[in-house]
DNA sequence: ATTGCAAGAATGTCAGACAATCGGTGTTGA
DNA sequence: TCAACACCGATTGTCTGACATTCTTGCAAT
């Protein structure tokens, strides 16, 4: 199921190609059943889709849905943010602030890959101590369907930097424990990252 | 998968017990391939758990989780009966009010069982209707996670009627196009539901 | 009473097979 | 020429049976 996970993350398989299980089985070295398995706890994920009779694929992301999942995203994501602003402790401040340094560092450069990784980190800190371990797993299964998006909106003219200033903002409210205005940068930030999803999204990049 | 479904929402199984394997097989009449491909989407919807050479089981609900759940909820429902307010057509608002009847009829009778499914109708108007698909989709699987409680809670001594209340609220506010009232009913009522279910689990009713 | 071991049970995985269904292709008839 | 139809390959849905691995449980020995 890893497998498949990260090869769909990666963009291995077109949206909306078919998923063939024959396929997939000599490529993972194994079998019907097992494989079949994995696509049922993928489908259930909403990562792939299995329609009757006619197999597994990757569904189309339009920009409607995408819409959709952005906005319970970021439902949850500033909640998160304000929660944590109250209640994270000293330790996973630090570890938030580390992260933050790393994509300080990663956004200097033009790793987009890495770019990703350590914004994904930023944000995975930031939910694990929201207090919720329920809001952090139904966002983790959002983010995953959105996940298209995370390389090409991040490698766009300016992305990284305008990101690094809206995760900075979020990182001082969260460490001078002012729920409100971590929400409000969280908002922030989620909204322009859906705008540059937007853009590369139309600017086929 | 609906059969286990439905057999998990109705509590035929204890939480905490294990699921075997060679036992549902035979008596849902299929084979162990099928069975094992049905408990994968369940376990990515959190009904039942997997863990590893120990196969299926129903997790224990405990109040920390289930408040867990709770909060998530609240943010989606109330976020969805606001934008309802605002966006809701007069055919589904009709629907929903014939959907509130039939809960205030249920709500008089001793029926517990309609009046879980009357209410649920009713909120799975409002969430059909929020204009946000994913929203709904997220919350029938949290809704799905505290199945436990539906039916007892709603058993509890004048929950019904008070909840019928609260419904008229909402729907009020909705009919009356009131965002911000559409949210503060809908929160009202989330959270005297919650109130109740813990009642009822402490109750042991 | 505790520990160690062995038998049984249950899971994880596989191979192979077969019917049902879908999609495309070629044929036939108007 | 074009449309409807029948056919066929490809793919999925499902089953049977098997085997290794792992966990549980009961028993025996210390």
């Amino acid at each position: 199921m890893d497998k498949l996970r990260l090869a769909i993350f990666s963009g291995l398989f077109q949206p909306g190609s078919r998923l063939i299980e024959s396929q997939l089985c000599t490529q993972l070295g194994i079998s019907r059943p097992s494989l079949r398995e994995a696509l049922r706890s993928l489908e259930a994920e909403r990562l792939i889709e299995i329609v009757p009779n006619r197999g597994p694929s990757i569904p189309a992301l339009t920009w409607e849905k995408a819409t959709a999942i952005y906005e319970v995203r970021e439902l949850l994501e500033v909640e998160a943010a304000g929660r944590c602003a109250s209640r994270i402790r000293p330790e996973q401040l630090r570890e938030l602030e580390k992260s933050l340094f790393a994509f300080e560092e990663a956004a200097s450069s033009n790793d987009s890959l890495a770019q990703v990784m350590t914004a994904a980190d930023f944000y995975s800190i930031i939910l694990a101590n929201c207090g919720n371990p329920v809001l952090e797993e139904v966002h983790r299964g959002l983010v995953a369907r959105i996940s298209f998006f995370r390389g090409r909106s991040m490698s766009l003219e300016g992305r990284a930097q305008s990101s690094l200033a809206e995760m900075r903002e979020i990182f001082e409210s969260i460490a001078s424990g002012d729920e409100k205005a971590a929400r409000k940068a969280s908002k922030r930030h989620l909204l322009k990252a859906k705008a540059a999803a937007k853009l590369s999204m139309d600017g086929g990049v």
